[in-house]
DNA sequence: GTGCTATTTTGACGCCGTCAAGATTAGTTC
DNA sequence: GAACTAATCTTGACGGCGTCAAAATAGCAC
């Protein structure tokens, strides 16, 4: 918490987002207010303003940040041809581990409350469909060797992660799902993935 | 709209569901006010907190309402083990078509605001959890003939399920998937699913 | 210094969920 | 019928929210 007598703060917007982030992994998007905010880091009202032109902006810049760390997880994934099952399992647990460790930040990332509710960003639609078209290159068929042969590499995609993203929304919202349960349903999923492109 | 002159209204409950529900479907859960409702059913901002103790419990009423016609669609489900293919194929198509009904209620239904941010009633998890239960029986490996040998039923139900509900969310939410994408993605669903289990 | 612009403040508006106190009606008991 | 009780509905109020407008303050170029 820097010195509170400046009139000018100085490092408000990185402030705010910092503190914003605080407040939506402890509170939720609703329990994430701006005047709360503002209080926190130290500041009236009304001067998120000046650097968010509203709360939908503000929302839209925490989830572009969730997205570009999306990225680095799928820029890590290393897929042998031979024998990609480890690396898939890998980037299963990985991607699995990235969700519950900030749920309200994935759940804002790929809910409602921005796509349709709200108004995404241009930005953030931008990365959002750049965090896919990587996540279509990671998963290509040729990288799942002689698994992939012949399988229509966005449909490939498409299907596997709405697997994964099912899974992780059944976990997070705590329904039909426990956290016990997460490692053998993981890999229960990523047995489906391989087993549905062996019969493709 | 009944006669608004009556001091007591006299079917107030009803009515607020019916209302809350409309505005739920056309506004979502942010556009579904307790004031506004209250001025629909034509009624004075306080008068709904004598049939729902307050709005939480108003959301559990609808979700549950969601999950009794869930459990309607399940119940239709009818899987031939010789082939359970056709069925398979056709319930996925009847639970997409369910959730694209009504985004905002599948939304409220297995989201975070109810089961998280909020506090499921008692009622609500014993129908949620009912549900599931019957998905599980549903999709037994038995049922599914030569593809079910040894699998374990729980792990069966909440993989599918899991990917079921990936789809939707995909598809409701607006990210990643296009509506016209989804015959194909959930087609290769029903693929996934299926081998899946005759690799088990 | 002067002026320009970015930043921040206070004040206000309308909306929200919800509580408290009182008015009105329905239902039960005599 | 009357009296009482419980259910239902109303008005009034409180604090919190997002956001706009106008005024104050500070940094910066000249």
């Amino acid at each position: 918490m820097p010195r509170p007598a400046r009139y000018h703060h100085g490092d408000l917007r990185d402030t705010l987002l910092r503190e914003a982030a605080i407040l939506l992994r402890e509170h939720g998007v609703q329990g994430l207010s701006l005047r709360r905010l503002a209080e926190r880091a130290g500041v009236s009202r009304t001067a998120p303003y000046h650097h968010f032109t509203d709360k939908n902006a503000l929302l839209c810049a925490l989830a572009e940040q969730g997205f570009l760390r999306l990225d680095r997880l799928i820029d890590g994934m290393s897929l042998d041809p031979a024998d990609p099952e480890p690396g898939l399992r890998q980037f299963v647990r990985d991607y699995l581990r990235f969700a519950a460790e900030d749920p309200e930040r994935y759940e804002l990332m790929f809910g409602r409350t921005l796509w349709k509710a709200g108004r995404p960003d241009p930005a953030l639609t931008r990365v959002a469909h750049d965090c896919f078209r990587r996540y279509v290159e990671a998963v290509r068929p040729e990288r799942l060797g002689s698994l992939g042969q012949g399988a229509d590499p966005l449909r490939v995609a498409q299907a596997s992660w709405a697997t994964l993203h099912g899974l992780c929304r059944l976990l997070l919202d705590g329904i039909y799902l426990r956290r016990e349960d997460m490692e053998a349903v993981s890999d229960q999923a990523v047995t489906l993935m391989l087993a549905g492109l062996r019969r493709d």
